[in-house]
DNA sequence: GCCCCTTCGGAACCCAATGT
DNA sequence: ACATTGGGTTCCGAAGGGGC
C-alpha cells in the first residue's frame, strides 16, 4: 500500500483523483469535499472496487443517502427507480445548515406578536425580500399551515396561521425550530418546519457536537435499575470498579453527552460506600426518555477535571430490542406500507423480518445474533426495492465486518489486490473528526502531538469583553492562510462542545467573530484569562481546538507586562501637563514619543524645534522635538537627560509646559516609581 | 399589521508601542 | 524614519423587542 500515490473517488457517476500520502487523503480531497458540499457530521462510506478506486456514498443528517435526497428535491416521482438507490444509516449525526435553512430560538414575542420575523440574510438568500406571498409551512407530521409572507421596513415577517402553528406544535420560549425552504410552484413557497426541540443552557443554538469516538474509551454497559427513578437527590450509582479505576472519586462534576449530542452538567457525589450522580440525573433521564430496564453504554471519553461521558441507549436497543426505521427514511418507502415483512440480506444470506409500524420485530434478533451485532456497530441499509435491504455491518474498526473477519484469518496478508476487492471503510467526512485524538486511525493516534500543530496563545483583553470579536495574531493568520479569508470556523472547547464562529479580515487584521461573545461567555473567559487555539483542520471550514487552562509556564504577552491600570501610559490631566511611563524602548533608543493628545494640545504636531527642560533643582537640558511620520518625539538629548535623571523602565515622570514659544520650556517633576507617589505630587 | 426605540454586531478608525 | 502590530473607540446598519 505504501507505493500507492493516488486514489480515485467515485460518486454520482463522476470521478475525483485524490493524492494519498501514507494513509491520508490529501490533494484533491478538498475539491471532492467542496463539490459534494460536505458538512461536519456527514458520514461517508468508501467501497473499494480495486485499483484504489472507491465508490463513495455520502449520508447527511436525514440518515439518507445524499444522492437520493437531491433526487427527491427535484420532485421526481418514479418511486421504484428511486428506491434502487436508497440507503439509510442508523447512527446519530448532527444537523447541517445551508442558505435554505433557518434555525432560531423561539422568543416570547414570536408567539405573543403572532408573527415570525425572518433574518435578512436568510430572506435575501432565498429571494423573499420585497415579496408578499402565501406560504405553506408543513411540520414533521406533515400537517400544513397557510401563512402569509410580508416584506416591508427591511424586515420579512410571517403572519397568518403562525399563532396556530405555535400552539399546535407546542412552541415555547427557548425552543428552537428549523425551517427549510422547499420550492413549490411560482408564487407559493413552502417553508418546511423540520424539527423543534427544547434548547437548554448547556446547548446553545450554535453548537454542534462532535461524534463519539471509536470504542476505545473506558466504558461499562448496564441496565436502568429502579433506583434510577427514585428521588432526584439520591445517588444514581456507578459501578465502583469503574469509578475507582478512572479516579472519579475525586471529581464533583461531570458532563454527560446524550445520543442527540446534547451536553448535560451533573454533580457527582458519594453516599456511604456508593458513588454516582447526585444532581442533574432526573433532567437527563426525562429528556432522553429513559425507561426502567433500558440497556445503556456509559463511555468515558474525556477524564479531565470535569470528565465527559457519552451515554448511548439506542445502539444497544439495536441489538437487544427492535430497531425502528428512521423517520427521515419512511417517506422514501411510501407505497410499501402494506408490506408486513422486510428481507434483510447480508454476506449472501437472507433473513425475513416482520415489520410492525415501521419497527423491525420478529426475526430481527435472529439477524442480530447471527451477525453478532455489538454495541457501537453501524449498519447501512440499502433498499433494493420490494422491502428488500442489503445490510452492510461496520464495527468499531471502521471496516466492513466481512472484511474485518477476513483480515483476522489472514493476519499478515500479502494479497492486497484480492483483499481490497472486499474492503470497505468508513470515515467522518470532516477532517476534524479524523484527526481528533479519539477518532484518529490508531497508528496516527499514537503519534498525535498537539504541540506540533499550528496554534496561538493569548490573554483575554478588555476589548474582547466589550466587543464581539477576538483579533488573531498576524503570524498565526499568515501561517494558516486565513488572511482575507471569510469563512466559518468550528471551535471545539474543552467540554467537547463545538461552536460555529466566523473569520473576517478588516483593517489588515483577522478577526474571530460571529458567535465570539457566546463562546466567551460559555467558557467563562474574562480579562486576563489564558486562551489557546490549536488548528485541527484547515480546509474551507477550519476546525480549531480551544484550551482555557495554561499547560505549563506563565505566558506573558509583551503588553501583559503592563497591567490595565498602567495601560494609559500617558494621560494628560490638563493640556499643559503630561504624565509618562518609561518604556523599554525609551532606554534602548535616543527618543521618547509624546502622547499625541498632549502634542496636539500644545501645537507640536509636525513640529521640529528646540526644547528646554528644567527640573525642580533648576538644572536644565537642551533637547529637540522632532516629528517622524505619525509620532512626535523628544529626540536629540533624550539619552543624556535619561541618564542624568537615572530613569529606569517603569519609572513615571511628569512634565509641565512653562512656555510654548519657538523653543518651548517644560518643567520636569522628577521620577516616581509608584503610582501613589505620583498622586502625592499632583 | 405597522411603527419606533433600543440593543447588538462589526467595520473602520485612532493611537501607542515596538520592530526593522 | 518608516512599518507593523495590538488595543481601544466610534459609528452605523441590522436585529430585537415592545407598543398601538
Amino acid at each position: 500500500m505504501n507505493h500507492i500515490k493516488h486514489a480515485i473517488l467515485k460518486s454520482m457517476g463522476k470521478k475525483w483523483l485524490v493524492k494519498v500520502n501514507g494513509w491520508r487523503l490529501e490533494e484533491g480531497w478538498e475539491k471532492f469535499a467542496e463539490e459534494h458540499d460536505l458538512h461536519l457530521g456527514d458520514f461517508l462510506v468508501f467501497k473499494h472496487e480495486g485499483d484504489m478506486e472507491f465508490e463513495v456514498s455520502i449520508f447527511d443528517s436525514s440518515h439518507c443517502d445524499r444522492e437520493y435526497t437531491e433526487y427527491l428535491l427535484e420532485g421526481v416521482d418514479n418511486a421504484e427507480e428511486t428506491f434502487k438507490k436508497v440507503k439509510f444509516k442508523e447512527a446519530a449525526t448532527h444537523n447541517c445548515r445551508g442558505q435554505s435553512h433557518y434555525q432560531c430560538i423561539v422568543r416570547p414575542n414570536y408567539i405573543s406578536n403572532g408573527y415570525l420575523r425572518l433574518p435578512k440574510h436568510f430572506a435575501i438568500a432565498n429571494g423573499l425580500t420585497n415579496k408578499k406571498c402565501d406560504l405553506i409551512v408543513r411540520d414533521e407530521r406533515q400537517r400544513s399551515w397557510n401563512l402569509r409572507l410580508v416584506a416591508y421596513d427591511s424586515c420579512v415577517r410571517v403572519y397568518g396561521e403562525w399563532s396556530n402553528f405555535c400552539i399546535v406544535n407546542n412552541l415555547k420560549k427557548g425552543d428552537y425550530v428549523t425551517f427549510e425552504i422547499v420550492p413549490y410552484g411560482e408564487k407559493i413557497c413552502t417553508i418546511k418546519h423540520l424539527r423543534h426541540k427544547k434548547s437548554d443552557v448547556t446547548t446553545p443554538m450554535s453548537q454542534t457536537l462532535a461524534s463519539t469516538s471509536a470504542d476505545t474509551n473506558p466504558h461499562f454497559i448496564s441496565t436502568i435499575k429502579p433506583y434510577a427513578f427514585t428521588k432526584a437527590l439520591l445517588v444514581r450509582y456507578l459501578p465502583m470498579d469503574f469509578v475507582k479505576s478512572n479516579g472519579l472519586m475525586s471529581r464533583s462534576e461531570m458532563i454527560l453527552i446524550d445520543e442527540k449530542q446534547r451536553s448535560w452538567s451533573v454533580w457527582l457525589g458519594q453516599t456511604g460506600h456508593q458513588f454516582g450522580i447526585k444532581r442533574g440525573w432526573t433532567q437527563f433521564r426525562n429528556a432522553n426518555g429513559i425507561q426502567l430496564g433500558d440497556t445503556y453504554k456509559f463511555e468515558l471519553t474525556n477524564n479531565g477535571t470535569i470528565p465527559i461521558a457519552h451515554v448511548s441507549i439506542s445502539f444497544i436497543s439495536l441489538v437487544h430490542d427492535y430497531p425502528k426505521i428512521p423517520i427521515g427514511f419512511l417517506k422514501y418507502l411510501k407505497g410499501h406500507d402494506q408490506h408486513e415483512h422486510a428481507i434483510l440480506r447480508s454476506a449472501g444470506k437472507t433473513w425475513l423480518v416482520k415489520v410492525n409500524g415501521w419497527r423491525l420485530e420478529e426475526g430481527w434478533k435472529k439477524f442480530a445474533n447471527e451477525n453478532d451485532l455489538h454495541l457501537g456497530d453501524m449498519l447501512v441499509f440499502r433498499h433494493e426495492g420490494d422491502m428488500e435491504f442489503e445490510v452492510s455491518i461496520f464495527d468499531s474498526s471502521h471496516c466492513d465486518r466481512e472484511y474485518a473477519e477476513y483480515l483476522q484469518q489472514e493476519a499478515g496478508f500479502n494479497n492486497v489486490e484480492e483483499t481490497c476487492k472486499k474492503f470497505e471503510f468508513k470515515g467522518k467526512s470532516n477532517l476534524c473528526i479524523m484527526s481528533s485524538g479519539e477518532a484518529l486511525p490508531y497508528a496516527e493516534a499514537a503519534t498525535y502531538n498537539p504541540c506540533s500543530r499550528s496554534h496561538f496563545e493569548c490573554i483575554v483583553k478588555p476589548y474582547c469583553i466589550t466587543h464581539s470579536y477576538l483579533r488573531l495574531p498576524k503570524h498565526f493568520a499568515m501561517e494558516n492562510d486565513i488572511f482575507n479569508k471569510k469563512c466559518d470556523v468550528i471551535i471545539r472547547d474543552e467540554r467537547q462542545r463545538s461552536w460555529k464562529l466566523r473569520l473576517a479580515t478588516h483593517d489588515c487584521r483577522v478577526h474571530l467573530l460571529g458567535g465570539w461573545r457566546e463562546f466567551r461567555v460559555a467558557n467563562d473567559l474574562n480579562v486576563g484569562d489564558y486562551m489557546m487555539f490549536e488548528v485541527i483542520a484547515n480546509g474551507e471550514k477550519p476546525i480549531w481546538k480551544f484550551r482555557g487552562d495554561k499547560p505549563n509556564a506563565n505566558i506573558v504577552s509583551t503588553r501583559k507586562a503592563f497591567p490595565k491600570e498602567e495601560f494609559a501610559t500617558c494621560s494628560s490631566f490638563t493640556q499643559s501637563h503630561v504624565e509618562c511611563i518609561v518604556r523599554p524602548y525609551c532606554l534602548k533608543r535616543n527618543y521618547y514619543r509624546l502622547p499625541r493628545g498632549f502634542a496636539r494640545a500644545n501645537g507640536l504636531i509636525n513640529t521640529k524645534c528646540g526644547l528646554v527642560i528644567r527640573d525642580e533643582r533648576q538644572r536644565s537640558w537642551n533637547l529637540r522635538i522632532d516629528t517622524y511620520g505619525y509620532g512626535v518625539y523628544i529626540a536629540k538629548g533624550w539619552s543624556k537627560f535619561r541618564v542624568e535623571n537615572d530613569l529606569k523602565e517603569g519609572d513615571r515622570m511628569m512634565f509641565e509646559v512653562v512656555s510654548n514659544g519657538e523653543k518651548p520650556i517644560w518643567k520636569f517633576y522628577g521620577k516616581f516609581s509608584h503610582l501613589s507617589n505620583l498622586f502625592s505630587v499632583i
